[in-house]
RNA sequence: GGGCGCAUAGCUCAGCGGGAGAGCGCUCGCUUCACACGCGAGAGGUCCCUGGUUCGAUCCCAGGUGCGCCCACCA
């Protein structure tokens, strides 16, 4: 053994081993209780980031710290398609290739996307395996696979059979670059300098206009309508009047609604309802009609200005009003856009016929769930978003007009008729016409994401699998997916199924970057995820996500790292003593010396607390009492006190470290499994693999306290030079670990600043005592405590006066 | 505009009704036979501000201020 731990090599050889020896495997077996972490499938086209790795540091703490305990545990592996990401990747390859989507056609392309996957897919499984995840990599399954197919299509078809799957025909956020409908979770907002323009709208009936600001002078041709307050008294007799729209000179209603806001630009809304959100409701409320002046792929189609971009529209359409003296002024203004997460497309909203789920009927199961607690989202604060988020949730739009994914299970008839089956239908169901063509849509990838905790075991088959492994227990991710994925699953498992697909859901941490902000591109300010495995190791990064994981967002700490790195090493030294003092065959000894029933209560009472820990998935918690019971525990008392003993062959001595050793690894392999599982493999007569062992049962904690008294007058000794009169295993363990002989010579002032110092602490004590109201109101626990503070500052104060 | 979270040592963060803590950094002393990624000692803090509750507040309550994340159709 090296003086110095390298994890390098060591790390790669245990995960192969463990992989090699099937010792993630999970099997169903009935006689066995189930722990299955339900863990989310990555996309296809991803490599690690910090926040996948948290996830997995996560979710492998928990899956480790349960099969050692003895449970089948189920850790399952996979990747989604991912939809418009993946045609997204494949589709810049094809534009590098000198082609495109459209050249090859539909199932060219298709057959294009899977021959990338076979290449360059499911790579991140890879990285999973470095930081060390016990997924059984056997069972990767991908939301495209054959059977997963089956059950998407079955969840289709029972979610139209149950009235819940409708066709409209709505505004929806449209990208031009994807030419697909896109649900508002797949957009992200940005701060845009942009230009308000306030244009006159001339009234038809006379003299006079209505001035009307607009970011957006391109949509104008689609006016139909212009909308004040009905109680602006500004434009209170304006009410039912019409106004002529600059450009097309069509003439249009001034209506009321309370949707506009008198404070904004000069209180009067120009209705786009073809464009707009806002504009859409108030038309369809209204009974307007619905004119388009922008085409799918961005460019305007209004006559005149056809086939310009939107900029060239603005700049003739304001340069008509200039002529006509109707343009009152430009200014810069800065609002929130929308654009599309993949291609970063500014979001046109658009009226198409999509498909939808009702979630006023989906919505009911799960809030009882959540509500009753039946799934419980982890900390409380997610709980009540998640809650929240359901209540509010708008009908969900699940079909998108890109190539790669689930085909949407419908046919159509020449009269237009819709089938809805899991296969192709032989007639159309309504009028029996055999002329049918299935609908081209996909459904939203999330569609499929949500059948992934019992898809992925099998369903809709009855297999094993899904009768050992679910439900299964906890879920781990990140807040961003709650209504993306959780609820969803939660709804899914409960209405297919009839039971919910897991009990917990442990959202961790956003990981932030170093200064405080989101981790992105633009900003430079990611970490690197591979750069610091190879830097530090697995369980170093491991360990430092960990320990830095309490809050919601948390910063990347290099710290908190580099500190999971001292702990090996530290770890590794201590086994080190212990392995070269105690070699050979270990004869049967039993603990009996105060430091030796100290560390196995230390070790016993440091155990109930992680687990206590480990149960209210507070994982920083139980890495700060790791680290502790390493360094100050183990390693500076326990070692210290014990080490002669070792050295001179004294059998119990040896017995006990390696005990003490050996529950100290087990306490710590969940989180740092490759050291761990090192040390382990050179313990005298180790076969067995530490990833399998058995978590060790806590024993009694009653000499936990057993050497306070030497600790605390190892303190008094270090501060003041005077050596404390101790006798028996007190003055042993003292003279170990102190080493009076070999400290410095104190001068007499040390002594005097301590007792100084304990003067001072034992006035403040008996003034508090001597408070009547403090020991009559405060807990008799307080009182009992400040006592017992009184009492040891006078003995160690008696213990360095002359 | 709404929701959530955070403000404690130079830095990153614990603690959260009764003596201000950890890791890193810094200073000093230790090449002590596991480890210098080490051991020991230390310096360093109006616990964001203002009120309130309490015998007692860093901790609870109210109101500020600053920062972050998420959400939102003010054109």
């Amino acid at each position: 053994m090296q003086p110095r731990y390298e994890p390098h090599g060591v790390e790669e050889r245990w995960q192969q081993t463990w992989e090699a020896e099937g010792l993630y495997n999970a099997e169903p077996d009935p006689s066995r209780t189930p722990y299955v972490d339900c863990h989310p499938p990555p996309n296809v086209t991803g490599r690690l980031h910090t926040g996948h790795a948290l996830n997995l540091a996560v979710g492998d703490l928990l899956i480790r710290w349960k099969r050692m305990q003895g449970y089948n545990t189920l850790f399952q592996p996979g990747f989604d398609h991912a939809g418009i990401s993946t045609q997204n990747v494949v589709e810049k390859a094809l534009i590098d290739e000198g082609t495109s989507r459209r050249e090859l056609g539909r199932e060219k392309f298709e057959a294009r996307v899977w021959e990338w996957l076979h290449e360059y897919g499911g790579k991140i499984l890879d990285d999973f395996r470095r930081i060390g995840a016990s997924l059984d990599y056997r069972r990767s399954r991908f939301t495209m696979d054959e059977g997963y197919v089956r059950a998407v299509m079955q969840f289709f078809v029972h979610l139209y059979r149950r009235g819940w799957i409708y066709r409209a025909n709505r505004i929806i956020n449209w990208c031009p670059h994807h030419e697909t409908s896109l649900s508002d979770l797949e957009l992200e907002h940005e701060d845009v300098d942009d230009t308000l323009s306030t244009i006159r709208y001339p009234l038809a009936d006379g003299d006079g206009y209505i001035p009307i600001a607009t970011v957006r002078p391109a949509t104008i041709p689609a006016d139909v309508a212009v909308a004040v307050h009905p109680e602006d008294p500004r434009y209170a007799e304006l009410i039912g009047r019409e106004v002529i729209v600059p450009w097309t000179e069509n003439r249009v209603p001034v209506i009321a609604d309370e949707r506009v806001e008198r404070d904004f630009g000069t209180g009067a809304l120009k209705i786009t309802p073809a464009h707009d959100p806002t504009d859409f409701q108030i038309g369809r409320d209204h009974g307007l009609p619905e004119p388009s002046c922008i085409g799918a792929d961005g460019l305007v189609t209004a006559a005149g200005l056809e086939g310009l971009t939107q900029k060239e529209a603005e700049e003739k359409i304001l340069a008509w009003c200039k002529e006509r003296g109707l343009l009152e002024q430009r200014e810069h203004y800065r609002h929130s856009v929308a654009f599309c997460e993949r291609c970063h497309s500014r979001i046109e909203p658009r009226i198409s016929m999509q498909w939808w789920c009702a979630m006023d009927g989906i919505k009911q199961r799960p809030l009882e769930a959540l509500r009753s607690g039946e799934v419980r989202y982890h900390p409380e604060s997610q709980h009540r978003f998640a809650i929240d988020s359901l209540e509010n949730a708008p009908d969900w739009c699940i079909s998108r007009q890109i190539w790669w994914g689930h085909q949407i299970p419908a046919w159509y008839c020449p009269d237009g008729h819709i089938t809805v089956e899991e296969s192709a239908p032989d007639a159309c169901a309504e009028c029996g016409a055999t002329d049918l063509t299935r609908e081209t849509d996909v459904l939203d990838t999330w569609f499929s994401s949500a059948l992934w905790p019992f898809a992925t075991l099998g369903w809709p088959d009855e297999t094993p699998e899904l009768a050992q492994f679910y439900p299964g227990n906890v879920n781990t991710t990140a807040r961003d997916i709650i209504r993306l994925w959780e609820n969803r699953m939660i709804f899914s498992g409960l209405e297919l199924l009839g039971e919910r697909p897991f009990d917990d859901v442990v959202i961790h941490p956003t990981v932030l970057a170093v200064d405080g902000r989101r981790m992105s591109k633009s900003l430079g300010n990611g970490i690197d995820a591979f750069e610091v495995l190879e830097r530090h190791g697995a369980d170093a990064t491991r360990y430092g996500l960990l320990k830095n994981s309490l809050t919601q967002d948390v910063r990347f700490s290099y710290a908190a790292i580099e500190e999971g790195g001292k702990l090996s090493n530290k770890l590794w030294n201590a086994a080190r003593l212990i392995v070269t003092a105690c070699d050979g065959a270990l004869p049967a000894a039993k603990p009996s010396s105060l430091e030796e029933r100290w560390i196995l209560a230390r070790l016993s009472q440091a155990q109930r607390r992680i687990e206590a820990s480990l149960d209210e998935f507070d994982f920083a918690h139980a890495m700060d009492e790791l680290y502790h019971l390493t360094f100050d525990d183990f390693c500076d008392w326990y070692l210290e006190a014990v080490k002669a003993r070792l050295y001179d062959g004294d059998a119990d001595a040896r017995v006990t470290a390696t005990a003490a050793l050996e529950w100290l690894l087990k306490l710590l392999h969940p989180a740092m499994p490759h050291v761990t599982e090192e040390i382990w493999s050179h313990l005298p007569e180790r076969t067995s693999r530490l990833i399998v062992a058995s978590w060790p049962e806590a024993g009694g904690e009653d000499e936990a306290g057993a050497l306070e008294r030497v600790q605390e007058y190892a303190q008094v000794f270090r501060r003041s030079g005077v050596v404390p009169q101790l006798e028996g295993d007190e003055k042993r363990i003292f003279d170990a670990v102190v080493k009076p002989d070999r400290a410095p010579q104190r001068e007499n002032g040390n002594a005097e600043a301590e007792r100084e110092r304990l003067r001072k602490e034992i006035a403040r004590a008996e003034k508090q005592l001597a408070n009547e109201r403090f020991v009559e109101n405060a807990p008799a626990e307080v009182v009992d405590a400040e006592r017992a503070k009184l009492e040891r500052y006078r003995r160690e104060l008696d213990a360095i006066s002359e």
